[in-house]
DNA sequence: GTTGTTGTGGAACGTTGTTCCATGCGTATT
DNA sequence: AATACGCATGGAACAACGTTCCACAACAAC
C-alpha cells in the first residue's frame, strides 16, 4: 500500500527528484567527475548523510539522472513516419542528448539492463517489429542497433571527458589526434594514416547516421520483408 | 639520441614491461577495480613512488595494459581468407579477448584514439578497403564496425563488473535481469517483456556475430562491389 | 674514493564514497 | 496541551584511492 507522503516539513524539503535534478546540473556543468556527494550536499544546502536517505549510492543516483534525460529525450521523438524513419529519429535524438550531456554516455554504458537502457530497447524494439523483422531475429537486430548506439555514445563520452580534463575544445582535440595518427609508422599503420586527414573535419552526426543506415540496410536485405520502404 | 639503458641494477629491477604485466594480472584477478597502485606496489615488492617513475599515471598504465592484450590478440588473427571472413575473425578474436579480460572493454572505451584503438582501426580498415568500399565511404564504414564492436565490449565489461561486485555468475545475473524485465508494465514495455525470456539463454557470441553480419551485409548492398563473396 | 645520476621506497596530502549517530521536526496519542 | 514516536537531517568520522614529494640507495664515471 502506498502511503501518501505525510506532508514534508517544508516545501523545499529533500526529495529524490530534487536530488536528481541537482545531480544533473552538476553533471552538465562538470562532466562525469562533477558529481560529488559533497558538491551535491552543498548545492542542496544539506549534508551528505541526508542524501543517502533518498538514494542508495552514487551508481543509483547516476542511473536515475541518466534515466531522467533519456525519458525526456525519448518523449520528444516522433511517433509517426515509417519504422526506419522513426528509428533514425530516436537514434538522432539520443545522439544529440548524449552530445549535450556527455556523462549520459558513460552512465548508460555502466548500467546495462537498467531502466534507461530498457527504455531505448523498447522504443527501438517496437520499430524493428513494425519493420517486419521475424520474431526469431528481433532480439539480435535490436541488440545490434542498441550496441551500435551505445558504442558511439561511449566514444563521445570519452572524447568530451578528455576534452574537459585537458581543457581542449573539440577541434584542437581532433587536430591533435590527427597529427598523432599521421606520425605513426607508414607501413604498420597505412590505413590509419590514410584517414587521419578526414578525422580533422568529419561530421560526427553524419557518420553516425551513415553507420545506422548500414545496419538498417542489412536488416532490410537479410530479413526481406513485404514492400514497405522508407 | 637513444641512450642504452645503463644495465639495470638487478635483473629483477623495475621496468615498464614488468609493471604492465603485473597490472594485467591484477586486472584479470580483480576486474577494473583490482588495479591499485598499492596492490601493484605490493605485488612488485616496491613502493608506489617507484612505479610512477616508469608510468605517467593510472590512465597511462591502463592503456598500456590494454594495448598489450589487444596487440597479442590481433597478432593471432587469421591473415588469409576473404576480407569479410577476416573482419569476422578479428571481431571474434576481440570478443573473446574482452570476454576473458572484461576490463579491456572499459579501458578501450576510455582511451579513444590511443594506440590500442588505432590497432583495431587499422586492421579493420585494411579489410574494408579490400572489400571494395570506395574511399569516400571507408571512414564511415570502419567507424560503424568499430563503434559496434566497442558497444558490445562496453556492455560485456559492465555486465561482468556487476557480476563481480554482486558476486553473481552470468546465469543468475541474466536471470535476475530477465525477471525484472518481465515485471515491467505490460503496456509501456510490451517489446521488452516479449524478449525477456530470450534473454535467459541467449548466446552472446552468436548475437554478436549476427549484428556484425548485419553491418557487413549493409556494406555489401550499399557499396555494391564486383563479385567477391564470402 | 669521490662525485653525480638514475632509480627506489614509503610517508604524507587531498579527495572520494560511504557509514554512523546525535539531533531536530512533524505527527499522532493521550 | 503535553508527551512520545519516527521520519528525516546534517555533519563528523573512516577507509581507500591517486598522486606528490623527498631522503636515500645503487650503480657509473672519473
Amino acid at each position: 500500500m502506498e502511503k501518501t507522503r505525510p506532508s514534508p516539513r517544508r516545501d523545499e524539503s529533500l526529495s529524490r527528484e530534487r536530488i536528481v535534478d541537482a545531480a544533473i546540473a552538476l553533471l552538465d556543468a562538470g562532466g562525469a567527475d562533477g558529481l560529488t556527494f559533497r558538491a551535491l550536499a552543498e548545492r542542496l544546502a544539506t549534508g551528505a548523510g541526508a542524501i543517502y536517505y533518498h538514494v542508495a549510492n552514487k551508481s543509483d543516483l547516476l542511473t536515475a539522472a541518466c534515466d531522467s534525460v533519456i525519458a525526456h529525450t525519448l518523449a520528444e521523438c516522433a511517433v509517426d513516419g515509417s519504422p526506419a524513419a522513426q528509428i533514425r529519429d530516436i537514434a538522432l535524438g539520443l545522439f544529440d542528448a548524449i552530445d549535450a550531456h556527455a556523462w549520459v554516455g558513460s552512465a548508460l554504458a555502466g548500467a546495462p539492463g537498467e531502466l534507461p537502457g530498457v527504455r531505448i530497447l523498447e522504443r527501438i524494439g517496437r520499430q524493428v517489429d513494425a519493420l517486419g523483422v521475424p520474431h526469431g531475429g528481433q532480439w539480435a537486430a535490436v541488440c545490434a542497433l542498441v550496441n551500435y548506439i551505445m558504442g558511439v555514445a561511449g566514444q563521445n563520452a570519452a572524447n568530451s571527458q578528455i576534452a574537459r580534463t585537458h581543457a581542449y575544445d573539440r577541434a584542437s582535440l581532433l587536430d591533435a589526434m590527427a597529427t598523432r595518427w599521421s606520425q605513426l609508422d607508414a607501413q604498420q599503420f597505412s590505413f590509419t594514416r590514410s584517414v587521419a586527414d578526414q578525422l580533422r573535419d568529419h561530421d560526427d552526426r553524419a557518420d553516425y547516421l551513415t553507420g545506422l543506415d548500414l545496419i538498417l540496410q542489412g536488416m532490410e536485405t537479410l530479413y526481406a520483408h513485404p514492400g514497405q520502404k522508407d
